[in-house]
RNA sequence: GGGCCUAUAGCUCAGCAUGGAUAGAGUGUUGGACUUCUAAUCCAAUGGUCAAGGGAUCGAAGCCCUUUGGGCCCA
């Protein structure tokens, strides 16, 4: 509720005003005003101009008059303004006392429109073969944030990764292993998977070139993963968990946790994708061609212009999306469920709980990740893929967006920067490749933010013991990294520059993160608890019923990200809670006042502002040290 | 050849879903503010035919159509 409360009082007026008048079906909209506008807009009167024959001008005169009559509590006085807007202004007495005093609850921003039920979002997924790149971050962030988000709203969020165990990528680190002698343990002071892809991955598939016969060896590779009997399938098991579980730290470090986690190796194994085979020959969603360039294979007819999908071939085998179908169902729960559950080897920190998914017999009981909704985050690149699933599963569940593939444009990296790793590429920015060795990790990525704001904070506090400066960067760099993957809009490309994406001024997570830091030292200053029993008509300067609004609108922000899985509102609204607060705090002075009344008030707001932004940066995955 | 995305200030981007008031930030450049509740900050100046053209509308950065540049996917 909050600022809500009075966009729905003035939303219900206006109905009540229009049903006299005997006009319906017009969805205007109530929403936050520009500033110098009041609190307050409607454009109403744009909407009822055709339909009354008068102009937007003299309708919201005369609304504006009709408004006067009717009742209010949290609205002080509507006015027309010549444009035609119908402009209110809030009766900030009331208002400030409803939102401060919700602010501190810790459901403030809290939104219904889960109403419990289970939702499925799967991100990472990155092969067990390599590094997490600076690539993968964005989708993990994107993934982590957006899950924050829907259990904001009231979903029941189940978080998976699957881990692609069974895939090219994995088989050729295999033959690195087993053919090209790599040894099995990294060099000293070097992570497993940075080894397993700066090393052992790039010099293998460069050796494919120059030595031919490899080509045959890593087939049968790959063969012997999808069997899952042989040595190396035993062999390839353990590397992947290796790589699997240093994926992991590189997650959590960076403060992102699942609820389990699925194994492509598995579900081959498990036979979900004959069940699911059978269903789609049940239900004439794939069809035997009998001629035609396709003969002898299983296809999906293409809708419209599009050609026809072939899932399996005449010989048999099935395709790549073959692979993904059973996993989509599974994840909406279609199937029979196969698995057993068991907690993953390494504990996972903070309080979820890290599952997995087994073929062997289980002493823990069975679990539920599926989900009424599967929120599939992929970049888009994916997305001829991910759409042919989309579709199919529809078909399967009538529900409206039952499936969701969340595409986002991949991370490039800038010419500078690609320069730095040895590639020249004439000034122009480039695709990241595993393959070629041309990318950043993430891991190195957090260092360099590490050790700058390591710098930096030591710089600022020269007294400071090394723990709580290690603490602070920490929370400043996962900060930073975060803000800079989600502050733009999925479908914007970002390109990664060493240097630029570094800054740790202007839009990005410190600048927010110090306003919190600025407010805790108030409060703390003060040397008391603010209590919310104060006169809210005492905050009557703009800057501070500026700083109680944008307060006020952080559950109307939280229903947008969520409605639109659009992750970067909250960044946006962080940004612009922060912005507030900084020209509050330059030019409204709180401690020390003479006006003791005047400065428990100011308090108070403070003290809402910190918990506001606490709980805002707290969507983001974004901890705010009360010291920077 | 087909499909998806994208184009707004020197640079990086909001705003576009749901058309309406003076198109906003950051960064850059120039100048100013630390004996003050922390300057990772603030203030001011600078900077825009919203890619181009057309259409519907009383009204378009936003909707529709066409074209062009850039990115990606498929063939």
């Amino acid at each position: 509720m909050s600022f809500k409360s009075i966009i729905d009082e003035i939303e219900n007026n206006l109905k009540k005003i229009l049903d006299d008048l005997f006009v319906s079906d017009i969805s205007f909209s109530v929403e936050t005003a520009k500033s110098g506008f009041g609190d307050i807009s409607s454009n109403v009167s744009f909407l009822l101009a055709k339909q009354l024959k008068k102009s937007p001008k003299d309708i919201a005169l005369m609304l504006s008059e009709k408004y006067d009559f009717c009742q209010s509590t949290l609205v002080s006085k509507s006015e027309p303004h010549p444009s035609g807007y119908l402009n209110f202004y809030a009766n900030w007495n009331k208002l400030s006392q409803l939102i401060l005093s919700e602010s501190l609850l810790d459901e403030f921003g809290s939104i219904d429109i889960g109403k419990n039920s289970a939702i499925v979002v799967e991100h990472t997924s990155v092969n067990p073969n390599k590094a997490l790149h600076i690539g993968h971050v964005r989708n993990i962030v994107i993934g982590d944030i957006l899950s924050r988000i829907l259990e904001k709203s009231n979903y029941k969020v189940n978080i998976l990764n699957y881990v692609d165990d069974s895939g090219l990528q994995v088989a050729d680190i295999i033959v690195g292993f087993e053919h090209l002698g790599f040894a099995q343990d990294p060099p000293p002071g070097k992570k497993f998977d940075h080894y397993c892809g700066d090393d052992v991955y790039v010099k293998t598939t460069e050796k494919y070139e120059s030595d031919s016969s490899l080509q045959e060896i890593r087939k049968n590779t790959l063969k012997e993963l999808e069997k899952g009997t042989s040595e190396t399938a035993l062999f390839a098991d353990k590397i992947t968990k290796r790589v699997l579980y240093a994926q992991l730290e590189t997650c959590w470090n960076l403060g992102i946790y699942y609820d389990c986690l699925n194994f492509e190796s598995q579900i081959i194994r498990s036979g979900l994708w004959s069940k699911i085979f059978e269903k789609l020959k049940e239900m004439n969603i794939i069809k035997f061609e009998k001629d035609g360039k396709n003969v002898g294979c299983w296809v999906i007819r293409g809708e419209g212009n599009e050609e026809d999908k072939v899932i399996v071939r005449s010989n048999g085998t099935a395709t790549y999306i073959a692979k993904d179908i059973p996993y989509a169902a599974w994840k909406l729960g279609l199937l029979e469920d196969p698995f057993n559950y068991q907690r993953f080897e390494i504990p996972q920190p903070g309080n979820r709980i890290l599952w997995q998914t087994t073929l062997e017999n289980s002493l823990e009981s069975k679990q539920n990740f599926s989900g009424q909704k599967v929120i599939t985050v992929i970049d888009s690149r994916q997305a001829r893929l991910q759409k042919i699933i989309t579709s199919l599963m529809t078909k399967f569940k009538s529900v409206d967006d039952a499936y969701i593939h969340l595409g986002y444009e991949s991370v490039t990296l800038s010419a500078d920067t690609a320069k730095t790793l040895g590639m020249d590429t004439d000034g122009k920015q480039t695709q990241m490749s595993g393959r070629k060795g041309l990318y950043v990790n993430a891991d190195s990525v957090y260092d360099l933010l590490k050790n700058k704001t390591v710098e930096e904070t030591k710089k600022r506090h020269s007294d400071m013991m090394d723990s709580e400066i290690e603490t602070i960067s920490h929370q400043v760099s996962v900060g930073t990294l975060r803000y800079e993957m989600i502050k733009q809009d999925l479908d914007k490309v970002i390109t990664f520059d060493l240097k630029k994406s570094l800054s740790l001024e202007g839009d990005t997570a410190p600048y927010i993160q110090y306003t919190h830091a600025r407010a805790v030292r108030i409060l703390e200053k003060s040397k008391k608890t603010p209590s919310i029993d104060i006169d809210f008509s005492l905050l009557n300067e703009k800057l501070e019923l500026d700083l109680i609004r944008t307060i006020g609108i952080f559950d109307i922000q939280v229903r947008d990200a969520a409605m639109n899985l659009s992750p970067k509102v909250i960044a946006k609204y962080c940004h612009d809670l922060a912005v507030v607060f900084n020209s509050f705090y330059e030019r409204v002075k709180v401690l020390d006042l003479d006006d003791k009344k005047l400065e428990n008030a100011r308090l108070c707001l403070v003290n809402s502002f910190k918990s506001t932004i606490e709980k805002s940066l707290g969507l983001l995955g974004i901890i705010a040290p009360d010291k920077m």
